[in-house]
DNA sequence: TCCCAATGTAATCATTGATTACTTTGCGTT
DNA sequence: AACGCAAAGTAATCAATGATTACATTGGGA
């Protein structure tokens, strides 16, 4: 209930948890990673530094709160363009692909925290957690002679590293933002045309 | 000359500034960029806290010697790998593409730090360092009828994508290390068999 | 030889994470 | 409604690290 940076009146925050998550949050986008510190987080909930310890145990417990609420926020973000997409299901993977690097362009340092070797969360990564359903799907369109033949398992690791790839590229500052997701669609078209079966 | 980690008998440590990046690189592959510290690299080669100040402002100048460093490693690593595959331009560049990814394997924690958003080394990415050549190459293949038509660049880049994404993939823990280049190798064919001519 | 610039030491301060004893609050119980 | 207790925050403290300054030592060149 109080604001954020604001004195507060009673002596119990109220909603400090949450508060701490948004505050490192805050941190996260500004100046990544290293940036989220536990006594500015405190600091600007107007809270002695002591205080977050009832919280959180240490620094990686904060980390590891962000982390899976930015996971949540993906998964959301991911799960609503998969559903504007209609039923096709290569449509779905094009646009789970494209809302993978859009996220990563709007948002590189959660993609980044997201995805970080240290990152456990195992429903953190919405792209990587239907593979054998994927899978199945790509074999599935092979046999029907709308993919060319090949390992599934192959094609489907390349759509996924050629999708994280791009991404990751971004946020790494390899590919200049700007008209970056247009790029993206050319790559991913230049990719769609290589499994699909010759006409 | 004097070992590290031993008590010096002279006052003048004699290579303090490659002691530093070395006892630094031994920090970086035990627990990452973020185990990189200043005292301890100081410690490691026997010498006070304020010592390294002579020879880097900060911290940030040590991981930029560290990042240089390594930054040279790799590319001999990657030139190496491309004198080996013999004189034929897309064995050239697969090789390069599996050189890139092995080096991930062997050394994550330098390939982290060497394609982290702050390096600004333009050196760096030996990957990324012969577009126009790169580009001009495929669209001479794409005339000359082995490879299939389409925008050159976008094919550079899904090349470079799915290259990135397999090292980052494997560096940020989301493909097993262990049969990572053979799957690898699967996957550069998918794509190579995507790109190539229909015949 | 001697001086001085380079290099390392010692001491110090600020910031941050972590931890403990103490204080305040407000809710559930009676 | 009063009480008591558990939850939540405060204050104080310690250790580790980065940064910075004044001082000491060394060895090579004028």
């Amino acid at each position: 209930m109080p604001a954020r940076r604001a004195k507060r009146k009673t002596y119990h925050h109220g909603a400090l948890r949450e508060a701490l998550v948004t505050n490192a949050l805050e941190l996260l986008d500004a100046g990544g990673r290293e940036a989220v510190n536990v006594r500015e987080a405190a600091r600007r909930a107007g809270v002695s530094p002591g205080a977050p310890f009832r919280h959180f145990p240490d620094r990686a417990a904060l980390l590891a709160a962000l982390t899976s609420e930015i996971g949540a926020e993906f998964r959301a973000f991911s799960e609503d363009a998969i559903a504007r997409a209609g039923a096709n299901p290569l449509r779905q993977f094009r646009a789970m692909g494209l809302a993978y690097i859009r996220y990563a362009i709007e948002h590189p340092r959660r993609f980044q925290l997201l995805h970080a070797e240290t990152c456990t969360d195992p429903h953190a990564l919405a792209l990587f957690t239907r593979d054998a359903e994927a899978v199945a799907l790509i074999a599935r369109a092979q046999r029907e002679g709308f993919l060319r033949a090949g390992p599934p398992e192959a094609v489907h690791l390349a759509a996924q590293a050629l999708t994280y790839g791009l991404a990751r590229m971004i946020v790494d500052g390899h590919l200049p933002r700007a008209g970056a997701e247009a790029l993206a669609e050319q790559v991913l078209d230049v990719f769609g045309r290589g499994v699909a079966a010759p006409r």
